[in-house]
DNA sequence: TTCGGGTAGTTGTGCTAGCAACTATATCAG
DNA sequence: CTGATATAGTTGCTAGCACAACTACCCGAA
């Protein structure tokens, strides 16, 4: 293996590019899995769902179109017909028409659907903050958000953000 | 919706917690989605695939024996298995057995996977700096590191890093 | 030597996701 | 109003992955 570090622009990445790149993949990929696993043992509830329902229940009036739902959660427009179809056969949410637009149709929170959120949030946020959270001061937070804040439009040009 | 930016211990996450958690997900989202589509269309091999050639690659004896490259490319054994099954019979990897124990298989690079790696490595360095490194200062992507470092351990108990 | 428990890897199965094709509706041009 | 194009959502199909069960083997103890 012929590698020294350069600068940065060609041949091997560095020690540092490679930590902060590699460190990205491998924190993601176990803190999801974690989250997932803790989540469904505490609740019966995939971390897909779960993301579903916070989603919908910060939405106005609860409900959401499917489309929007799709670029919150991150998913396929097909993935997210069968998530959501897979949600409803619990009570999780319904599906409700759309007045203005018949080619449109909302998901809506249930009863049975705020219910199982709230029971779930607090676990999940805790999750998150012992997991992750809380390994940061405040200021590496601020200069976290704040890359990807500006990492985001350079990766692809779809998105918006949405709140909790 | 009651929501207040809180302190850090419970409640809802204030929006630097949000900012920094949700940004992680989106920002590996897309770059993940990005970079394989490139890698793809480029050189007609999956991510998947170019991780496995790169842990190889960088393994003594341009191989290694399939259990630490599953914890190496973050896949479940069964899933790795058929992934070089795939790789194998386009030729990128062979199956050797392992001499000292006859229970291990090895992975081993072929002529034709490592071609395949040198002409896609490039092609891919070249993205990941492009989307995700070029958009940091050297101190930020110092930062950035040494964050990972701090929170792996916290995530679950696994995982060794591996070269490029 | 032989038995028991642990480890490496594969295979059967099921789930979830994406792509492409399709239906139905909206919207815009003329 | 009519036809062309775009958008919302669903469905058929397939790929990839995980879990659990299984086989084969290693290693330590008696």
């Amino acid at each position: 293996m012929a590698t020294a570090a350069r600068t940065a622009q060609d041949g091997p990445l560095t020690d540092l590019e490679l930590g902060a790149w590699r460190g990205l993949l491998r924190v993601h990929a176990r803190l999801v899995k974690a989250l997932d696993a803790n989540l469904e043992a505490a609740h019966g509830l995939p971390l897909s769902q779960y993301d579903v329902l916070v989603q919908v229940a910060g939405a106005p009036g609860e409900r959401m179109r499917m489309c929007e739902l799709a670029d919150g959660v991150l998913l396929s427009r097909s993935g997210l017909t069968r998530l959501v179809d897979r949600m409803a056969k619990d009570g999780l949410l319904s599906r409700c028409a759309c007045e203005d637009d018949a080619r449109g149709s909302f998901a809506c929170l249930t009863p049975a659907g705020k219910a199982r959120l709230d029971e779930a949030r607090s676990t999940h946020l805790a999750a998150v903050r012992e997991l992750f959270l809380s390994e940061f001061t405040e200021d590496e937070l601020t200069c976290l958000a704040g890359l990807w804040e500006r990492v985001l439009p350079s990766c692809a040009g779809l998105d918006v953000c949405a709140g909790d």
